[in-house]
DNA sequence: GTCTATAGTGGGATAGAC
DNA sequence: GTCTATCCCACTATAGAC
């Protein structure tokens, strides 16, 4: 109590101990990591892990959580900051796309370990994932309803906002070629595009 | 080679191993699948597969290798089926899409599977991959140089293509509500889409 | 070319001192 | 709350019979 002044900038131990294994999960997958691994890269011993976490499923787990949590809150407030279907997409791509490609390896790890979860825990973590759809389906139902929007399947064109963005988790280095925001961007325009929006689609509407 | 008939529709041992290796590291990962799990899929015994590969890793190259040879051909043999840059754009993405849904238990381990390959093997894999952006890279060029399409950034919009189609093998399941035929429909629509490309984008252009 | 038996290694998790 | 020591199990790959 005392210790948790605003201006703490000392990590805890639970902290590096999912920072490490956030980062191992992400390079050698949740089956490939040992928990030795992880001891290692947050410089403890291989057992210190089970003083914060009950096994490494449960370490998976809160990772797990976490990012979905905040991945989903980030992108409703994204959605509100906008006022019509075309200006709501826009700004939800652009947070979504920013998202994967800033916290690359956390989004690795959030979207390709999902299997190592437990059926108790993947559950949980499907409906934060269901809630992540919901934002794009309303966006896209409502800007099909106002003629903004020219798509045949709503469901098929969100599995494509969405796959779109969750594949940059994948190929996306930040020392690579391209900055965060020019992915974030091209993502948006890319998005808008996908979903055919008319008038001030970004770049796409450069001629 | 007497048995070597047209007509032989028995699998060979070897293939039934492979079969059984692509599932196993599509559902469990490379790391998450034991050389047991193998051999009780193709029901052998756990020692039978060392008859026909060196080591567990030697079995994930071959199916990566084949797979990507397989796939590079594919896409190269539908670019030479179309004539302006929009009709093979949609040929490659029709037939990319289709082998990303219909393949895709195979798909997940060529592209989620890679960095479990020797740095050797790897390195031969990428060059394949290489060879699939070339593909794109081509046709998306040509299109901007006839000005069929419009495209800020031809490796970017590349990126997207292939990711687009990579991630399809990532959430599609036979079993689901999409048949592959429309996935891979609507992946050309998207492509066409993201391209900007003008003219007989496939359902884009329905108005 | 397939089997059984097994060598050799390493990982997840616990016990108990400090 | 962190350590050292360790149990027990599982895995890859090899040896050698048939």
């Amino acid at each position: 109590m005392a210790r948790a002044t605003a201006a703490e900038a000392t990590t805890t131990s639970s902290e590096r101990i999912l920072a490490a294994a956030t980062s191992a999960f992400a390079e050698l997958g949740f089956r490939g990591t040992t928990t030795r691994d992880i001891a290692a890269r947050a410089g403890m011993s291989p057992t210190a892990m089970y003083v914060h976490h009950r096994s490494k499923e449960e370490l998976l787990y809160a990772i797990s959580l976490v990012g979905h949590q905040r991945l989903l809150a980030a992108i409703q407030e994204a959605s509100a900051q906008g006022v019509t279907p075309t200006q709501r997409l826009g700004s939800v791509a652009l947070t979504f796309g920013a998202w994967h490609a800033e916290r690359n390896v956390q989004a690795r790890v959030v979207n390709y370990e999902l299997l190592a979860l437990t059926p108790e825990h993947y559950g949980e973590v499907a409906q934060l994932r269901h809630g992540i759809d919901t934002v794009f389906r309303s966006i896209v139902a409502a800007g099909v309803a106002t003629g903004e929007f020219d798509v045949d399947d709503v469901s098929m064109a969100c599995v494509s906002l969405a796959s779109l963005g969750v594949d940059i988790s994948r190929w996306f280095r930040s020392d690579g070629e391209w900055s965060t925001e020019q992915v974030a961007a091209h993502y948006r325009d890319n998005a808008l595009r996908i979903v055919g929006a008319r008038g001030q689609a970004g770049s796409a509407a450069r001629e």
